[in-house]
DNA sequence: ATATCGAGTGAACGTATGTTCACCCAGTAC
DNA sequence: GTACTGGGTGAACATACGTTCACTCGATAT
C-alpha cells in the first residue's frame, strides 16, 4: 500500500507535498490571492484572471488547472464567507453571549470578528447585491442557512419562547441583513475616529433592540 | 437680444437646439446608456466607457467633454437614484397610505415602483455594497437623507408618538436597509413564479411589521 | 524500471481597454 | 459679417485582457 509507505517516509520530512496536496495548495492560494486584491480595495467582480494569477505567482493558463472562471473561484470565496459565518455562531454558542448588556456586548464581539476577517466580509458584502447573478444566489443560499442556523440557536436560548419557527426564521433574516449592512459600515470606517465608530456601534444597537423588542411583542397570526 | 428672437423663432419649430441644451442631452443619454446596459444584466462597475460611448452613439473621446471617469458618472446615477426614492415618498405623501392593511399595501405599491424602475433600484442595489469607494458613500448620504425624510413623514403621520428625532431616524434608517435589501430580492424574483413573489412579500411584510412593533414598544433611554 | 499523468510553462492570438491629439464645423458673441 | 468656442470626430498609442496550444518534467501507478 504506497500512501502508508509515503505518510511514514513523510512524517518525518519537512515536505509532504504529494501532488493533490500541491495542487490542492495552489487553488488555495489563487483563493488568497483574490482576497488579497480586494483588501486593496478593489471589488471581485472588477478583478481579472491574469491579475489574480500574478498574484498567486503563476501563469494565467495554469488558473484552469483548478477553475472554469472567475464565477466558480467567486463561488469558492462564497463557500470560505459561509464557513466564516458559521464560525461565527460556533464561537457564540461556546463563549456564551454577555450577561448583562447582551447586545452591546454581542455587537462589539461581531465588530471585531468582522474586522479580523475584512478580506471575507469585504467579499461578501461587496458582491451580496451586485456583480454575477450566481454568486448573488449563492450568497443569499449562505445567508439563509446561517439566517436558519441562528433561529435555532436562539430558540434554544429560551428568550422568546412562543414564536413559530417560521416567524423566528423570518426574524434572523432580519438580523442577518441588519448584521450585513453593518458590516459593509464597519469595513469603511475611517480609522482613527472614535467618534464616528461609537455612533455607528450605537445605532447598530439600538436598530437591533428595536427588532428584539418587537419580535418580543409578536403574536401569531 | 438674440435669445428672445431665437425663443420666439423656436417656438413653433420642433427642435430647438441650443448649444447648452445639446450638451445637457448627450450628457443624459450618456447616462441612460449606462442604465440600459445595467438593465442587461451588467453591473455598473464593470462598465467600460467605451461600452457606454458605443452604446450612446459616440465617440469614446466625446465621453470627457461631460465627465471626468466614470465615477462621475455613477454619482450623476446616484443623484438619480436620490431623486426617484424622494419621489417614491412624494408620491406616498400625496396618495396617502392604504388605510387598511397598511403595511402590505404599502409593500405591494414599493414593488410596483421598484419594478417600474428596475433600472436605478438595479444600480442602488448594485454598488451600495460594492464598487467604487466614493459612488458607495453617495449612496450611503442619499439613504440617510431618504431616511431623515422619512422619519418627518412618519411623525406628522402621527403614529408612533413619543419618540425622540434621533430614535425616529435609526427606526427609519432600518427601515431603509430593509427596504433596499428587498428590492434586491425584487430585481432578481424569476418571473412567472408567483409562489416565490408571494413569499417574498410576505417575508417582507412581516419583517416591517417586527420593525413597527419594536418601534411602537421603544422606550427613550 | 518504465509508462502515464497532469500541474505549471511560455508564447501567441485576437480583441478590448483608457487616454491623447489635431481637427472639423455649427451655434454663439460681438 | 467675422471671430471664437466647444461638442463631437477619427486615428493612434500603449496596455491589458481571456483563451488556445504544444511543451516540460516531476510525482504517480504498474
Amino acid at each position: 500500500m504506497p500512501s502508508t509507505k509515503r505518510a511514514s517516509a513523510r512524517a518525518e520530512a519537512e515536505a509532504p507535498t504529494t501532488r493533490a496536496e500541491q495542487k490542492e495548495r495552489t487553488r488555495l492560494r489563487l483563493v488568497e490571492a483574490a482576497l488579497v486584491l480586494i483588501g486593496q480595495g478593489r471589488s471581485f467582480s472588477s478583478l481579472s484572471l491574469r491579475e489574480i494569477t500574478r498574484e498567486t505567482g503563476i501563469v494565467p493558463a495554469a488558473f484552469y488547472r483548478h477553475f472554469r472562471d472567475l464565477d466558480e473561484l467567486g463561488l469558492a470565496l462564497v463557500e470560505m464567507g459561509g464557513a466564516t459565518l458559521r464560525r461565527l455562531l460556533r464561537e457564540a454558542r461556546r463563549d456564551g453571549i454577555p450577561p448583562t448588556h447582551m447586545l452591546r456586548g454581542s455587537v462589539l464581539i461581531y465588530k471585531r470578528f468582522v474586522e479580523e476577517r475584512s478580506l471575507v466580509f469585504r467579499f461578501i458584502a461587496g458582491e451580496r447585491g451586485g456583480g454575477s447573478r450566481v454568486i448573488r444566489e449563492a450568497i443569499r443560499t449562505e445567508e439563509s442557512h446561517f439566517a436558519a442556523e441562528m433561529a435555532q440557536d436562539v430558540r434554544a436560548l429560551g428568550t422568546l419562547p412562543d414564536l413559530s419557527s417560521a416567524t423566528m426564521q423570518m426574524i434572523c433574516g432580519l438580523v442577518v441583513t441588519t448584521m450585513l449592512n453593518a458590516a459593509s459600515d464597519i469595513l469603511d470606517l475611517p480609522p482613527g475616529q472614535p467618534k464616528r465608530e461609537k455612533e455607528l456601534v450605537d445605532n447598530f444597537v439600538r436598530q437591533l433592540r428595536v427588532v428584539f423588542l418587537g419580535a418580543a411583542r409578536w403574536r401569531e397570526q
